[in-house]
DNA sequence: TACGATAGATAGGCCATGCCTATAGGTCGT
DNA sequence: ACGACCTATAGGCATGGCCTATCTATCGTA
């Protein structure tokens, strides 16, 4: 049973007439003759009487007709469904996003991407790099937003901002006023930082490992805020990116020289996924929203 | 599109895998490949993502899958009904008859069929022969039944009885005891007959023709249980077929020998028409019924 | 890092089958 | 009885689906 027998047999159920069908079908009359009878065969039932003038449906035409419809129908739905998912930015984008930059980056990008496409419907999800790359590699997330590089050729990345670290100082410390500092000035401070997991306490101490630093850690969190009211209240110093700087905290932050000290915040997705308008635009956006011209 | 490429995108949608899916579609990997291919070129979008590893459907995938399974599901179902009406008596038949047949002839054959099928519908209609054969023709009637013969070779006629005519005379006329009489014996009596259109009239009339009678018709009815009252209370006499003797009626009956006075009660259906199984059950069953061993 | 294994894409040839034209057979109307 | 119309049949052509062989890329393993 073929798609085109089943237009056929629709055709002439409606003409009345093979004659007439095969010409609305553009095809020879003998072809649809033929499709017709092999229509029949197969279903071993005579769907049309062919009687001298006319053609009329037998009773199996009657109730096959319906059904026969219903299957174009059902096609052209498919078809159409397909048709307009193209020209449409929509669906769902989901975004996976590492917790240190997740508070910082993310919400306005976010509001803007939804009030210029609503009918897309964004999910995030917080996570820690490892995590969010195996959701990526599972196709559980779209895209993921986080700190560049990452290993592994199955990924396509995207960098979308550099940004230093800083150093937060408590206001009372000796480099509260400088413009900026070496992690090594910060040699005989107590440490604070992220807890173990995060790749930016990675970076941190990778940083600090190139300058020939082992800080004394004496306070790990999970959250920035955290650590920086710590230091607010003189525990100690730590080391923040930029983005995750509180301009409002009682903290003091100074740029950190070490060449080191700096990330590169960027999108992530699956190598050879195809990506809809919808994922398209919102990594476009990612790029071009008014709030990276923040950075 | 095709319906293979719908059969084929869905086994890989449900292997996730080209090769598995062409393992269970009895292809090649290389037929299905193209096929799906060409699928999405069709619909301008890809369906599935390539990931060295494994296979997986794109969103434009997710939303035709349902679509392309409930195309099949519906040609299934197309299928199916088909094949079940092919081997089930069910159904509605349509009758025609003529009104000089049908009180007499059909209510107990219709029971009995309609007990051995109770899956089929049947549905009477009373109507003169010429109106009867404009609806076998246009497929109104399935199936109708009156005197043969009819004009018209795109008729195919099934004879079911044939029947003699008789007089239907008053209690006291003088030839109320015979056992048979000829038509000219009732040269000189008043007629009562069927009003014009009825084929019986016909029937009647063409048989007085033949034995050189021209009755004095005094009274015309559209059916014969109004004659034969009229008769009974000695208004004149009659002609009627057998089969509508009433013998609680205050008539006597004797037979006509005149060759023309018989009619053949037969069934008439279109010629070419596919006859489903309903109709053909009903055909045997005009011979067959123990009704009809009555006659 | 290199290798074999696995999976999908590509190339090229074969053959089924759908389409065509021409024509036959049958019915209808004149 | 003839011409007009409609469907079925016959025979040839070509599109296109399927095949095998091969290529390429990725993955797991040595």
């Amino acid at each position: 049973m073929e798609l085109h027998q089943l237009r056929y047999f629709c055709a002439v159920a409606e003409a009345g007439s093979f004659s007439r069908a095969a010409e609305q079908s553009h095809v020879s009359q003998p072809s649809l003759s033929q499709q017709i009878m092999k229509l029949e065969d197969e279903l071993g039932a005579r769907l049309f009487d062919r009687l001298g003038r006319s053609v009329r449906l037998t009773e199996t035409g009657q109730t096959f007709l319906p059904r026969a419809r219903a299957v174009l129908r059902e096609l052209e739905a498919a078809r159409g469904d397909v048709a307009e998912q193209k020209d449409s930015v929509g669906g769902t984008v989901t975004i996976g996003v590492i917790p240190t930059v997740a508070p910082y980056f993310l919400p306005e990008r976010l509001t803007w991407f939804s009030r210029r496409f609503p009918q897309v419907r964004l999910t995030v999800v917080e996570e820690i790099t490892p995590v969010l790359l195996d959701q990526v590699r599972a196709s559980k997330v779209d895209l993921a937003i986080l700190a560049l590089p990452v290993r592994g050729h199955e990924f396509e990345t995207f960098p979308l901002l550099s940004e230093r670290f800083f150093a937060a100082l408590p206001a009372g410390h000796k480099f509260a006023k400088r413009r900026s500092l070496s992690l090594k000035d910060l040699r005989a401070d107590p440490f604070l930082l992220l807890r173990d997991g995060h790749c930016f306490r990675d970076n941190a101490v990778a940083a600090c490992d190139r300058a020939r630093l082992h800080p004394q850690i004496i306070f790990e969190s999970g959250q920035f805020s955290s650590l920086l009211s710590m230091v607010g209240a003189g525990m100690g110093v730590s080391i923040v990116p930029e983005m995750a700087i509180e301009k409002k905290s009682r903290c003091r932050f100074v740029r950190i020289e070490d060449a080191a000290a700096a990330r590169t915040v960027g999108a992530v997705v699956l190598r050879g996924r195809s990506l809809s308008r919808a994922h398209h635009a919102f990594l476009a956006h990612l790029h071009d929203s008014p709030a990276s011209r923040r950075s």
